[in-house]
DNA sequence: GCGACTCGTGAGAGCGCTCTCTCGAGGACA
DNA sequence: TGTCCTCGAGAGAGCGCTCTCACGAGTCGC
């Protein structure tokens, strides 16, 4: 007599208990019509009575399918992780699209370098249906990796060369020009911009558009310090940039962060904002509705960007096509620092 | 003549390739130390060439393991994640501990109450080994509810009621005492709190830290304001606060965000921090930095929560004992704020 | 030189599930 | 009444792995 070993039911109880046979139950379980109602009934009560759950190892083994979507956070995003509100975001709007789809989130950080490998091998392994990439630098090889190996994949962000895999992204370019013609319409004059990280799309695309609008302004010269993203380097930048230049009128910050760090700078420095110095950020994270003053800044739909990630790499490891780039408006939200 | 369908090699590929039986290129795999030199190393080499990886489900459907962890996140977290760098934090740490011991990391985010019953199923499917959860309700039945179904569980976090699982938590109320003994020393005669929500293991002892504290001021009248935790209902709190009670010259907030929330309150209505009111909070988040003036505040090791959290599950889902409370130290960090 | 023992290897069962294929029962039609 | 078809249910193979057990080749002692 085969006993069931420690508690855990499986098919076979539930068929033995319900007087039918593996089969039928499995197409109960699975939501199959072709079952006679008082079959099923009788199935649906021995499940219940047996607290019976499907093995996931056991279904995927066959099916080829986990039921789960990997995550990815390269080591450039997690040093940000816990000083910055966008991959928090993200994953929540990833969460919540996932859930509802019923498929399961896998976080995967990339602490280190060497994770590297880790996540390849792992991808390999085929735990998870498909991955979701929050690839940061353009130089990043993991997303056309990932290709390689045959996993659907998605990213975060245009890469910066040309682009093998379908990704999300926002107009930067586009938004950050709303936020200069707003300045200029302002009258300012001398604006300056901290830019982000050149090596990342989100950075020099915001540059570009820092540049595009500048040239409304004939014959203002370029004034730019590059910062990081994250509050201290957007600090530092404004004292670097009013160093170069102690005029300035107006200063468009790359990510809402370091518009802090400069409203911060620039208040130490007895710069009044916005009467001397107007401000505008980028990103529209909690933290910008309360700096002082509130800042105005770039919107972009975070947890969108999360939805619609999740929503690409579902419909891709369904075999649906998918559009090779989705790119969602930004807006300008004014407030009281410009 | 059996062909391998699409590509991905198994361990019958792999044999076949090096000469060997499945069972030997398994032991292979494993780190067995048993095998002859000469055909680990033919077998080494076939791995290599071919690409293999072993298919993690079928392993797990004979080891009836994952070697994942499932965070669950409860809805309650979920409200706060994106504007808090406390969970952040939270799953980094989890995230690094676990990516040593090579183990994955599956978050569970529950977006709404209905989530409750899925969550419960995923576990029951023992798609995991074992679970971390940040349960913040003291009502919570979750814990305990995981508990019977059998699965190893960490809580961050001790329970409201009687703790029914081991758990992680910080030392809450000597923390705020040491605050409260700061802020006397300080010469501060009216000391109010804006507490945190009083369903929360966090927010009572965090209050009872500031009754216990006000016992050295003798007849000092509490002064309580209770907030949820984010910054909107320090702005709120602090200002009811002043409307009882003008002359106040120091306030405990018992979280980072509320405080920052409550120096924005007091800088709108024209006090001086610290001179006219000193202000300490709760967390020592990033942001506590750079608020202004930069926030003394109760420092509480976030980042080893989550590495302790994942240390613990560890150790439960591979049988060994755990102390049933694991309770951090946590320092007061002095900046300019008090 | 023969039995006892070690040590490394292979055969094979089985984890829990899905899915194809087969089969039997019943209905429609001539 | 007999044949053909439809439809629902069961038998059984097999997904890729681990692990027990059996077995053959050496090694050692007497």
């Amino acid at each position: 007599m085969k006993q069931t070993p420690a508690g855990r039911p499986t098919l076979e109880t539930v068929a033995r208990a319900a007087g039918a046979s593996r089969a039928t139950v499995s197409r109960v379980v699975n939501g199959s019509t072709t079952v006679r109602p008082d079959i099923e009934e009788r199935i649906r009560r021995a499940i219940a009575e047996l607290g019976y759950v499907p093995n996931p190892a056991a279904r995927s083994l066959v099916t080829q399918r986990t039921d789960s979507i990997a995550l990815i956070l390269p080591e450039s995003a997690t040093r940000v992780f816990s000083d910055d509100a966008f991959f928090p975001g993200v994953i929540r709007g990833v969460g919540e699209a996932l859930e509802k789809a019923d498929k399961q989130l896998v976080l995967l950080l990339a602490s280190t370098r060497s994770s590297h490998d880790r996540i390849l091998r792992y991808v390999h392994g085929r735990t998870v249906d498909g991955v979701v990439l929050a690839s940061m630098h353009g130089a990043d090889t993991l997303p056309e990796e990932l290709r390689l190996a045959g996993v659907s994949v998605v990213t975060s962000g245009r890469p910066l060369g040309e682009a093998t895999v379908p990704y999300i992204d926002v107009e930067h370019a586009s938004g950050v020009e709303a936020a200069m013609r707003h300045l200029i319409g302002l009258g300012r004059r001398r604006i300056a911009t901290i830019s982000g990280p050149q090596d990342m799309v989100a950075g020099r695309e915001r540059l570009a558009g820092y540049l595009a609008g500048l040239e409304e302004l004939e014959g203002a010269a370029p004034l730019v310090e590059e910062g990081d993203f994250m509050r201290q380097s957007g600090m530092e930048a404004m004292e670097r940039l009013l160093e170069r230049e102690p005029d300035i009128d107006a200063v468009f910050a790359a990510s809402d962060l370091m518009a802090d760090g400069a409203l911060r700078t620039l208040r130490r420095l007895g710069r009044r904002v916005p009467d001397d110095v107007a401000v505008i950020g980028f990103d529209d994270v909690e933290t910008a509705r309360f700096t002082d003053p509130p800042l105005t800044t770039v919107h972009q739909p975070i947890h969108e960007i999360g939805t619609r990630l999740a929503e690409q790499i579902l419909r891709l490891v369904a075999g649906e096509e998918v559009e090779p780039a989705v790119v969602l408006p930004t807006t300008l939200v004014v407030r009281d620092s410009a």
